[in-house]
DNA sequence: CATTGAAGTAATCGAATGATTACATGGACT
DNA sequence: AGTCCATGTAATCATTCGATTACTTCAATG
C-alpha cells in the first residue's frame, strides 16, 4: 500500500481514536492498532502526536465544510437552507469521531499549538456560515449552537441510555424529535472502545 | 488548616486545571502545586485522580444548579427568566475552569466510570431547567445549546483573539454582543497556564 | 511529660507512552 | 545479479505520572 493511502487509513482511524478519548488520552499506539499498523510507523508518517492532531482536526473542518458546499450546490429541495445544512452535519456522523474531535479541540485554545489552529477551524467554519451559506449572525449564532449541543449528546452517549431511562427518553422525545433518529443511527453504541 | 478546608482549595484549583487541560491532560501534580500542596497529599485527600474528578464535576453541577436557584429565588427583576437564567451562567465564569471542566466531561461518554457520572450530571441540569425553571422543551433546547456554545468559545480561547483579528472582531460583535463583555471580563487571558 | 492522631512532605516505584534506532522485506531499474 | 528506496516492524529508550511508603511536625489531651 502507499503510504498516503496508509495516511488517509491512519487519518480515519484518528478521527475515532481522538474522538472518543481526547487529545491528551488517545495513544499513538491506539490508533495504530485501530488503522492495522505498528505504534512506530503512525509516528514515522505523521512526525508526531501533535502534528497527527493538527492533520485530523484540518481533514475535520475540511469535511465539514465539503459536506456543507456538498448541499449547497445540490440543486433540487425546498427545503430551507437550515435543514440543509443540519442534514449535511449530521451525515458527517458516517466518519466516526468526527464531532467529537472537533469538540475536544476547541477545549484546548490554551495550547500554545492546537489552540491556535482550533481556532482558526472555527473561524473557516464561522465565515464559511456567513459567506457562502449566507446566514445572518443570528441563524449563524443559532446554527453553531445547535451542532455544539449535537456535540454534546454525542459525546454524552445519552443514546445508550435513551432505551432505558424514562427521563433520558422523555429528553430526547420533546428537545430531539428529528434529530434523535439520524444520530441514533450512526452514533457508537456500547461496546465500543471506551 | 484543617482536611476539610484543604480539600475546598484542592477543589477550587482542580476546576482550574482540569478545564484548562482536560481529564487526561491533567496532572495531580500540577493540581497540588495550584493548590499550594505535595503531590502525594492531594492523592491522599481524594483517593484517586479519577475520584477527583468525579468531585469536581459533582461540584460543578452543584454550583451550576445554586446559582440557578439563587437567581430564581431572587424576586424584584423585570426581565425574563431565561435572561436571568443566562446571567447567573456567566456569573459562574468567576470559578475558572468550571464551563470548561463540564465540556470535558460531557464528552467522555465512552469512560466506564466518568461517562455515567457525567450523564447523570448532564440531566440534573435538564431536569432542573424543565421542572424548576419552568422551561418548556424548545426554550431548554435553546438555552442548553447557547451554553454549549459559550463553553466552547471559552474553551478556544477567542477572547484573545479579538483585539488582533478584525475577522474574530466582527464574529463577536455581531454574534455575541451581550456575551461578550461579560465573558472578557473574567475568562483568562494570554499567559496562564495552558 | 508522654501519647496520640491529624496534617503534610520527600523519596521512590512501576506502568504507560511518545519517540528513536536498527533491522527486515520486497519491488524497480540499471 | 546488484543496488536502491519505499514500506513496515521489533526492540528499546527516556520521560512522565499516579500511586505508595515511610517519614516529620505539631497541637491537643490526659
Amino acid at each position: 500500500m502507499s503510504s498516503d493511502e496508509r495516511r488517509a487509513e491512519i487519518l480515519l482511524a484518528a478521527h475515532a481514536v481522538f474522538g472518543a478519548r481526547g487529545y491528551e488520552g488517545a495513544t499513538t499506539d491506539e490508533v495504530a492498532r485501530a488503522a492495522g499498523v505498528s505504534q512506530p510507523y503512525v509516528v514515522r508518517l505523521f512526525g508526531t502526536k501533535e502534528s497527527l492532531f493538527l492533520a485530523v482536526l484540518h481533514d475535520a473542518v475540511d469535511q465539514l465544510l465539503d459536506g456543507f458546499r456538498a448541499e449547497l450546490t445540490s440543486a433540487d429541495d425546498e427545503r430551507s437552507v437550515q435543514d440543509r445544512m443540519g442534514t449535511a452535519y449530521l451525515d458527517l456522523l458516517q466518519v466516526r469521531g468526527l464531532h467529537q474531535t472537533l469538540s475536544h479541540a476547541f477545549l484546548l485554545g490554551g495550547h500554545p499549538v492546537i489552540g491556535p489552529a482550533a481556532r482558526e477551524g472555527f473561524v473557516r467554519v464561522w465565515r464559511f456560515l456567513r459567506d457562502d451559506v449566507g446566514f445572518d449572525a443570528d441563524t449563524a449564532q443559532a446554527f453553531l449552537a445547535e451542532g455544539m449541543l449535537i456535540n454534546t449528546m454525542i459525546g454524552l452517549r445519552l443514546i445508550d441510555e435513551v432505551d432505558e431511562d424514562e427521563g433520558i427518553h422523555e429528553l430526547f422525545e420533546t428537545c430531539f424529535p428529528t434529530t434523535m433518529r439520524a444520530v441514533r443511527d450512526v452514533v457508537p453504541r456500547g461496546n465500543e472502545p471506551w
